[in-house]
DNA sequence: CAGTGGTCTAGACCACGCC
DNA sequence: GCGTGGTCTAGACCACTGC
């Protein structure tokens, strides 16, 4: 059976796609007798969606769909040394792999026609046992036709190199944190709600053509982004050193 | 007057505190009766504490204190190059500036007795004038003897340097998710359970000798780590090359 | 003033773990 | 069977917004 709160979270998830930022939606207690549901049922849903940030309350006037994000970026500077270390050991399991239509908005991260093919695949990732991740990769279909998940153990990078002569090269990436949805939590094995890394990673490769386009969920319980730091002296702009105020947050490592 | 929540709230930690990691508390309905509640506000106030990572739920069997976290820690591997950029005009303002005793925890970072003192300074900083972080600085009372928020304005590191004769040389730091309880969340202006990045410092001057402790808090929705990486092609393990598997994170800005 | 979200209650039924 | 958490209801009152 399924529950009324994600049957009231689909019906607003499509109310909201529906609109524009900023467009209100109907009140509490209009949408409970829509929906036929009680006020708190349908607050419990509201309430995720607002955590999300998907909508935004305002007291005494109503719900609207959250405005755009207005980020604050901070870029680190530096060079790549190494890869990272971590411990455990990693294994993934391959949840899906299909071929799917871009869309408009994976379409223009990969720099390719909304009507073109791409493969879609979500693999959840373990470190020692333990579900850590949930990863959405997307690839250009011409890119790596006939792919299987076999072609992914031993690493997407390394089946690039090898197996289509493809050479990724940068990528860029972003890291921010967010909740987990009930469908995230359960793959993941933690409450609905909890906090969790989003990283959202575009790779080029040496011709500059988008190759991937990531997006993994990291378990916020689980994980945790080390570095340090090595604060320079003989700067142009000593302010700049007050970490603060946007200093040297990346580092040589230990 | 106050919210039933937080009062439920102030008695579950109070209740936490007192007991060990995997310790029992009492049963939901029991909890009711012994604050006088009804279950959907008791539950509220512990949905808020689960999502926090403070207490588990096991379905049939009851509430437990959280174990201690086990967290695989991702390290960055590579050299500091120069400070990052970001964006507007950053201001902050110091909420609380008091010297305290620095307890167990603080101590231990800082490598200070548990009973000497520090100053604590609660500081908010402002980003075009919406609030993006809320900062706890901690400092061993004898560097900074007199310490007044004016003394802050031209960034702490400065201040160090300038008027302390001490010299920041190296941190360690940590970057994890999490949600805002109400007090952060009124601070910061968003919504309570909201995500957020919580930074976690420790500096050393060029002795070895830890200068400060800071926790910071930044508001998810404002807030995302940008970096652009290169990926090497000739390395040792070529497995390790796969960014999902823990290649290369940070890298080169643009 | 009417309509909105914010909070809270008392009680019901279900699903799961344990004895 | 019994106690646990998981879900849901119907309705109440308060606080805020806007006319």
């Amino acid at each position: 059976m399924e529950l009324k709160r994600e049957r009231v979270r689909e019906h607003l998830l499509t109310m909201i796609d529906s609109r524009r930022p900023g467009d209100a939606i109907p009140s509490e207690r209009t949408l409970c007798a829509t929906l036929g549901v009680s006020r708190p049922t349908l607050r419990a849903a509201v309430d995720e969606l607002v955590a999300t940030g998907l909508l935004v309350r305002e007291h005494g006037r109503g719900m609207f769909v959250a405005p755009d994000k207005i980020t604050q970026e901070l870029v680190a500077e530096n060079h790549v040394a190494d890869a990272p270390r971590s411990r455990g050991s990693w294994t993934s399991t391959v949840l899906d792999l299909r071929t799917v239509h871009a869309g408009a908005r994976i379409g223009r991260r990969l720099a390719i026609s909304p009507a073109s093919e791409l493969v879609h695949v979500t693999r959840l990732r373990h470190v020692d046992g333990a579900p850590i991740a949930l990863e959405h990769l997307h690839v250009p279909a011409d890119l790596v036709p006939g792919l299987t998940a076999a072609d992914l153990e031993g690493g997407f990078y390394a089946h690039l190199r090898r197996r289509r002569g493809i050479r990724p090269a940068h990528a860029v990436q972003s890291i921010e944190p967010t909740v987990l949805n009930e469908e995230e939590a359960a793959l993941l094995e933690v409450p609905v709600l909890s906090p969790a890394l989003l990283f959202d990673r575009t790779t080029s490769d040496t011709g500059g053509r988008p190759v991937e386009y990531v997006r993994s969920l990291y378990r916020g319980d689980r994980y945790r982004i080390v570095s340090r730091l090595t604060l320079g002296e003989g700067r142009a702009d000593p302010a700049a050193e007050d970490v603060g105020r946007g200093g040297a947050w990346w580092g040589t490592v230990e």
